[in-house]
DNA sequence: TGGGGGAAT
DNA sequence: ATTCCCC
């Protein structure tokens, strides 16, 4: 099945379960060009949300002073996002401070390190989309994918036709009523979340993830793109480079490059066979695919968190009390996070990251074990699994320089018993309109 | 150059 | 346990 945010290049067999089930969901009509409106929509309408440079966001509604002012938010030695005020005198997500500061100088500073508060507007976003329409798929913290297609067949039963809200990329006109029935519930959803939330992004709409979330950002702060069809192939060679394309990361540009291919159109025009030798067959299929707009991978319900997690980097940490301490420190924390949430964790991992010049300050190392489920509360404390995990990888017997430490709770299993927190699984009776099931009057303990 | 999170291998 | 992907 399709992983989580479907973006990635697996070997695996592919799942082309979904793309023929969409064909047969239209015998009569084939292309987005059908006015026949009594006929179920022949293709998927997709969502895609990006909220406007979220962490500044959510600092300005902390403290509403800041909304008028040039903000970045700043985690150790980089700014990872700035409100537009600060884009606009140059300032960029993920610069480094002192090319901030020197951009722009009037530049206010807020520490962003700790997660909590982006964490929970995050998910009360994702829940208020969720009262719409259950199909809801997170990609980090400020991206949300929706499978709206059966609220706009209900809808277009209802209203024969409508116009289309904001924007449509390359200022096509005509006539596609599920999309522009796609584009209006966007715009009730985007201000739902502005009413509710006090919160700005941008959306897309189109017939599938991929395009979904390449169109979302073609007017950025604050609007939203609707795609037809015909513009599919406008917008994909849009893209300057391979790295644009949702799934091609870092090392999948670098093996097509190594391969002679530097645009999407080189990736389209290159022979299937020799790009399944190097990647397998159905990794191939899939790029290849990928390149010419087409993503068959479903809306997966992101549903309560597989894992929570804590860390922390530093320039370096070279004694075991220090180790000790900062355990002690991330697993307090996380500790708490987890009683909040419900849950029982069942494995413990340690994750640390070592000191060295040479380019390795990426890899990671880490060691996992079960928790014992008679633990009861006091890990936190003279922990001995964080504490064996942690001799496991590093011999303290010689002299260590870590740069990094993570602790991360999985395996989360309900507690017997107890709910949990996140009421991700509200199967509320579909609502007839878009309207969110709590306005009814029922209880969403996250809104 | 942060601090998260997910899936495949 | 690591690698790759996403934000
Ligand atoms: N490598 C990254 C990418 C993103 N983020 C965080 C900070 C962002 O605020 C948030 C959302 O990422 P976006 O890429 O959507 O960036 P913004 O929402 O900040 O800006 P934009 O308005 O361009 O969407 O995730 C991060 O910590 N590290
Ligand atoms: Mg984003
Ligand atoms: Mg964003």
């Amino acid at each position: 099945t399709a992983c989580c945010a479907n973006m990635e290049i697996s070997e695996g067999e592919e799942d082309d379960t979904e793309w023929k089930s969409l064909v047969s969901r239209s015998p009569v009509a084939s292309s987005d060009t059908s006015n026949n409106t009594s006929l179920a929509a022949p293709q998927k309408v997709i969502l895609h949300f990006d909220l406007d440079c979220f962490y500044a966001q959510v600092e300005m509604i902390r403290n509403p002073a800041l909304r008028n002012v040039p903000l970045g938010v700043q985690q150790k030695y980089i700014i990872v996002t700035c409100n537009y005020v600060a884009r606009e005198h140059g300032v960029t997500k993920l610069m480094s401070v002192t090319d901030a500061k020197e951009k722009c100088p009037d530049l206010v500073l807020v520490k962003g390190e700790d997660l909590t508060h982006y964490r929970e507007m995050s998910y009360k976003v994702t829940e208020l989309l969720i009262s719409f329409c259950p199909l809801v798929e997170r990609l980090g913290f400020d991206e949300n994918f929706m499978d709206i297609s059966e609220i706009v067949e209900r809808r277009l039963q209802q209203s024969e036709t409508c116009s289309f809200k904001g924007h449509v990329y390359n200022n096509s006109s005509r006539l596609c009523p599920w999309l522009a029935m796609g584009s209006q519930v966007a715009a009730e959803l985007r201000e739902a979340i502005h009413s509710k939330l006090g919160l700005t992004g941008c959306a897309g709409i189109a017939t599938n993830k991929l395009l979904a979330k390449l169109v979302s950002g073609t007017f950025k702060p604050n609007q939203q793109t609707t795609l037809l069809s015909e513009d599919v192939s406008n917008l994909m060679g849009s893209l300057d480079s391979l790295r644009k394309v949702p799934g091609i990361g870092h090392q999948t540009a670098k093996r097509l490059q190594a391969l002679g291919m530097t645009s999407i159109i080189d990736l389209e025009l290159f022979p299937l066979d020799i790009l399944a030798g190097e990647f397998g067959e159905s990794s191939a299929r899939r790029l290849k695919s990928l390149a010419i707009g087409i993503d068959d991978s479903n809306v997966n319900p992101t549903g309560a968190p597989q894992s929570l997690s804590d860390e922390d980097s530093f320039k370096k940490m070279s004694s075991i009390k220090d180790v000790t301490e900062k355990i002690e420190e991330l697993l307090s924390s996380l500790v708490e996070r987890m009683h909040k949430d419900g849950r029982q964790p069942h494995t413990f991992r340690l994750t640390i990251r070592r000191y060295s010049t040479t380019n390795k300050w990426f890899s990671r190392e880490s060691r996992q074990c079960p928790i014992p489920s008679h633990i009861g509360q006091k890990i936190v404390v003279g922990n001995p699994l964080a504490n064996k995990l942690f001799h496991k990888m590093v011999d303290t017997s010689k002299a260590f320089h870590l740069t990094l430490i993570n602790v991360c709770f999985s395996n989360l299993r309900d507690r017997p018993g107890k709910p949990s927190l996140i009421s991700f699984f509200t199967p509320r009776p579909s609502p007839r309109k878009t309207k969110p099931c709590t306005s009814q009057g029922q209880v969403n303990p996250l809104l």
